[in-house]
DNA sequence: CATCTTATTGATCGTATGATCAATAGTAGA
DNA sequence: TCTACTATTGATCATACGATCAATAAGATG
């Protein structure tokens, strides 16, 4: 327990103490929402006097801004995992969707969700929105192109394209935040309509679940 | 000019102050977000003193539900009105993307966008964007269903497919909060994306612009 | 004109935020 | 052991938020 009574932090060695900071944002983030990640709850957390953790960040909206992009960039990186393994960019697509949208992300959508409207007022977090934006789509634009050059897919922009399937993943996955109680059939439809944008015939990305 | 020596505010009925407050807040909100919606701006752009926002308005929280209710019901009784118009569920439901996707709504989807964040520590609020998620998905719905009936369209689901669109929309205008700059195409692409989700052939949802 | 109702206000409280700085105490090295 | 370095802290500042309440004054009513 971090205890009201708490003494004296034992000392760290500064590397080891920024790990622990931010470590202790990352999970708040998680947690709570990038909202939760001020400098007396991070302070809270690590059990440390708030001024330490203004010495290892100086620049709250910094640490906000990191935290951020090393949530969002684990996640891709998972995705990009799971993806890498399928042998064809159909199927890629589908596990993409499939897992993107099975609501097991809730929290990760919170963190996007804010960042979207935090960072209109904290310019180091647009910034980093921006980024992992881009290489969001950048992945899910590697997928289409493998698709398009085995013509698996038919798209004539597949940059636009990813910007699409990005957009309509992360407004359905937004919706899901408010609505998580009904929104049933998520998976065949957003399936239904990527085989059109993608000129794939009807069922082609049908989750397994269903068949 | 709300002078910064402003020496008292005259008398107005209640009605009348009550009217007036409200559309502080509406104006403030579309202005800079829900987020600016506070006690103390409220006041100082009806140029009147912070306690007489809170007398009219005991509940802060209340009046950015109701500031939100208000902006988002009126964007859909404008789309309502334009859509109905129209003939076919078809040109309606093109009217529709069309409509919500031509970039011209950056306020509102700054509100919306808030109002997911802010509603997970704002009851009122996070009711009112049920409440007005509910009416959007209504208004589509009823036109996926005329489509359906007139066998323009085919799904089994209206309902889930009306949320399907919502959140397609709701996504590709929040990313464009973001990445303004980008995004193309993305009405031809959202409409190949829906007709593929609705059965519908190639380019029947082609926006008027492209041809 | 006198009185009463009430719209309006100033002052103030309690909370939360980020930030700064001199003082303290633990620890490694001479 | 003694010293120098520095991780850590308490105290404090400035700001912003919502909320409350007694006091004031404007206008309606008689």
């Amino acid at each position: 327990m971090s205890s009201p009574t708490r003494k004296k932090a034992a000392r760290k060695s500064p590397a080891e103490r920024a790990a622990e900071i931010s470590d202790a944002a990352h999970e708040l983030a998680l947690e709570q929402g990038l909202s939760a990640v001020t400098l007396r709850a991070v302070a809270a957390r690590v059990d440390v006097a708030p001024a330490l953790v203004a010495h290892y960040e100086p620049d709250m909206q910094a640490l906000i801004a990191s935290t951020f992009a090393s949530i969002v960039a684990a996640e891709l990186a998972e995705v990009d995992a799971l993806v890498a393994g399928l042998p064809t960019p159909r199927e890629r697509l589908a596990a993409m969707l499939a897992t993107l949208l099975d609501g097991s992300r809730v929290d990760v959508t919170v963190i996007w969700v804010e960042a979207w409207a935090m960072g209109r007022r904290n310019e180091a977090l647009a910034a980093s929105v921006r980024d992992e934006m881009d290489a969001w789509q950048a992945m899910i634009r590697g997928v289409v192109e493998a698709g398009v050059a085995s013509n698996e897919f038919e798209t004539d922009d597949p940059a636009a394209a990813a910007w699409q399937l990005l957009g309509m993943i992360d407004g359905l996955n937004a919706q899901a935040l408010v609505r998580w109680g009904d929104a049933a059939d998520r998976g065949s439809l957003i399936s239904h309509a990527v085989e059109g944008m993608l000129g794939l015939e009807r069922g082609a990305l049908a989750p397994p679940s269903v068949g």
